[in-house]
DNA sequence: GTCTATATGGCGATAGAC
DNA sequence: GTCTATCGCCATATAGAC
């Protein structure tokens, strides 16, 4: 049983935590916006790291059944990766901070990864299963499935990560134009890594 | 002129900075690793804020030279991708610390866009231009020069941000075996930009 | 469970002797 | 220029009334 307070305290860390990180983060700025006190946030997670700690874990346990249910629909493996990439999009547009915060929560505490493993179940095995077997198909291009996984969630993540840098330097900060540029990830992504002319 | 006791300042500035971030980092901690006190951190910088700025600004000036360059010399296109390949894994084996820093400072702390934009010089058109250029003359596969130049930067740079996550979800944080893979990448990214099957 | 008030320590920054 | 000592503040965390 989770009381609405918990609840309220644990919306608010999450919105906080994935724009600041750990560091950044202030438990003050957290109370402020769950609009309870101080007090509250020790009452419930103990300290700030415990916090930290759970909405990490929430965040890995949400992202990979998210992402995998795709791999089980009965589908073409073009539109499949394009399911997939329109998935991790739909995530994104959500929760435009995620991706860095997953990148960036694992890079600065790395004894985190085992709340991530336990999280991800077999997602890595049948993602790269999947693209093997469609390599020995011959639907896709024959290569290493380790580095055709790699090349598209590269070209997927990339450009929402690194987004403020690649913006400002190849496209004038212009936002609306860099819109423009990821709405046609999509097919440049598919056209490339299925190595269409 | 620029003292002994600055420089040294400044590399254990950049050293704490590249690896903790302006929030992470702890003026003490910098003091101990340049071997003088705190009070030498303000004299010469004033502030934290203002220090790390400088070493923002730094990183973002020594980087753009030092890939541009590329683009200038006489060597076929494949070649010179090649090339900015190697210049770029070059650098991060120097500063493991690099792109996640580039990536995090600007996300962080995008009103430092003025310091970057001031460093960068040309570089970007000039990258642009060239894959243009190329592809006019149909020596690399016809499309956008700004999503081949995405495409490249994105399947380069995102196996190392993306390290710590990606090695532990697709390698079972096998060290080794990762290097072994970052190590392929260069013909991989060759191979899937140009569509050579 | 929820609050106010406070303990406790660490932070960036400065004063001032040398 | 370099140091020690310290200021003033703000951070996390807790005590204790209700």
């Amino acid at each position: 049983m989770v009381s609405e307070t918990e609840k309220k305290i644990f919306e608010a860390a999450r919105s906080v935590f994935m724009q600041k990180g750990i560091d950044g983060a202030r438990m003050q700025e957290i109370a402020d916006a769950a609009g309870i006190n101080k007090a509250m946030l020790h009452y419930y997670f103990r300290t700030k790291e415990k916090l930290f700690v759970a909405i990490v874990a929430e965040a890995f346990a949400d992202f990979f059944p998210n992402m995998i249910d795709i791999a089980l629909l009965d589908l073409p493996i073009r539109d499949k990766i394009g399911a997939f990439i329109d998935r991790y999009l739909d995530m994104v547009g959500k929760n435009p901070f995620l991706p860095h915060f997953m990148i960036h929560a694992l890079y600065r505490n790395p004894e985190l990864a085992g709340e991530v493993v336990a999280n991800m179940g077999h997602f890595p095995k049948q993602i790269i299963g999947l693209i093997a077997n469609e390599m020995e198909k011959g639907t896709i291009p024959k290569s290493s499935p380790q580095h055709f996984v790699l090349n598209l969630v590269s070209m997927l993540i990339f450009p929402i990560v690194g987004r403020p840098i690649v913006q400002l330097i190849y496209f004038d900060n212009d936002v609306e134009l860099y819109n423009g540029i990821l709405k046609e990830r999509k097919e440049e992504i598919l056209k490339t890594i299925l190595k269409e002319q």
